[in-house]
DNA sequence: TGCATTTGTCAACGGCTGTTGGCATAAGCA
DNA sequence: TGCTTATGCCAACAGCCGTTGACAAATGCA
């Protein structure tokens, strides 16, 4: 027998699941350092020893909590005029939507002081976010645009969950919508600089 | 005496500011978790304990060496056209000038887990970066003006100096200014969303 | 020269961290 | 019913953390 794990029964399946839904909730809350397995165990009303048990180490439960999958729509079946405001929409949707989970959140709130997250951010936007705007632009401009496209909506998300500044929070959907699109749109499609 | 802090000869103004650089530089690279006082007290080749007894705790050790001055150039006297040019400009000029310290680099690093660190970031904001802007635009619309433009801008700094996404490194001052120049203009003084 | 103050080193405290191994239950199967 | 396995708690380890106090060397002033 080579699985040090536990079995997959019913019960194991569902402190499991426990576990891990309190981690999402601390790292997305705190970042990685400011979570404390003995902090998760509590709030998942269970022993630190079992967090380890069922996750090998605190990296690997991080890993499993820090989860991206931004379903991005595929951009070239859309109205090429749309795009900034299709981008903007789905913003939304990944970060106050509930199907998303908090993904975004934790690897953002570690990724400036944990070099792991920042890796993995690294792989959202090149895996995820530039594919869609390759698909779009011209390939040789891609990651110039979705580098752009990345850094209003990474400073966006910053200002408005984490860091919280009051007038971004104040800023309801249709004003992020037709402020920010219009950004976006030009970041993504718009005439080249020479 | 009610000073328990060391007298201002030449010999322990210069320990102190070399505690205060080394501080300033770890805080920058890797957070205010991140950076230990140990690692402080080596990088400046001296012994933990100095640091206490010269900054009386590591809180007041990070708030001395999280000073930001932004600068920002009165926007009401040039050209109205111009101003998220200058913005922009000004922006790289904090960044990777020389004058400007890392200020802002270890404020960004540390908001994220940090709460004094985010406080202190919203005051920057708000004292510094939004009378600029009221100063140009209806006051009425300036937080949210102001919040626009930060969100561009902080985004930018996490892309490129915290996050170092390649192909925002790889972006050129003079490609930045083409590119991200008129999305502040708008946002600092374009027509109003309805 | 003698003394008081400053500058610095060393060792240690208490607390928190991730992680481990041992031991008690509980559950499932023969 | 008995036995194996899974699930869980407890105590402890080693390591790092910020911070403290005692003591040594250096410095400056009389």
């Amino acid at each position: 027998m080579t699985e040090n794990q536990p079995k997959k029964t019913g019960k194991s399946d569902r402190t499991r699941a426990k576990i891990l839904e309190a981690a999402k909730l601390l790292f997305a809350e705190h970042g990685y350092e400011g979570a404390s397995i003995r902090d998760v165990a509590a709030h998942a009303s269970i022993d630190p020893a079992m967090v380890i048990r069922y996750f090998r180490s605190k990296d690997e439960l991080f890993a499993r909590a820090a989860v991206v999958d931004l379903q991005l729509p595929a951009l070239r079946v859309i109205d090429r005029n749309a795009i900034g405001e299709t981008l903007i929409r789905r913003f939304l949707e990944v970060w106050e939507g509930p199907a998303s989970g908090p993904g975004m959140a934790i690897l953002l709130r570690s990724a400036t002081s944990n070099e792991f997250a920042a890796e993995k951010l690294r792989d959202v936007f090149g895996n995820q976010v530039r594919p869609v705007i390759a698909a779009v632009a011209d390939p040789a401009d891609a990651g110039r645009r979705a580098g752009l496209v990345s850094s209003q909506l990474l400073g966006l998300a910053m200002c408005r969950y984490l860091l919280r500044l009051p007038p971004v929070v104040a800023l309801s959907h249709d004003e992020i919508v037709q402020n920010v699109g219009p950004t976006l749109q030009r970041y993504a499609v718009g005439e080249d600089a020479p």
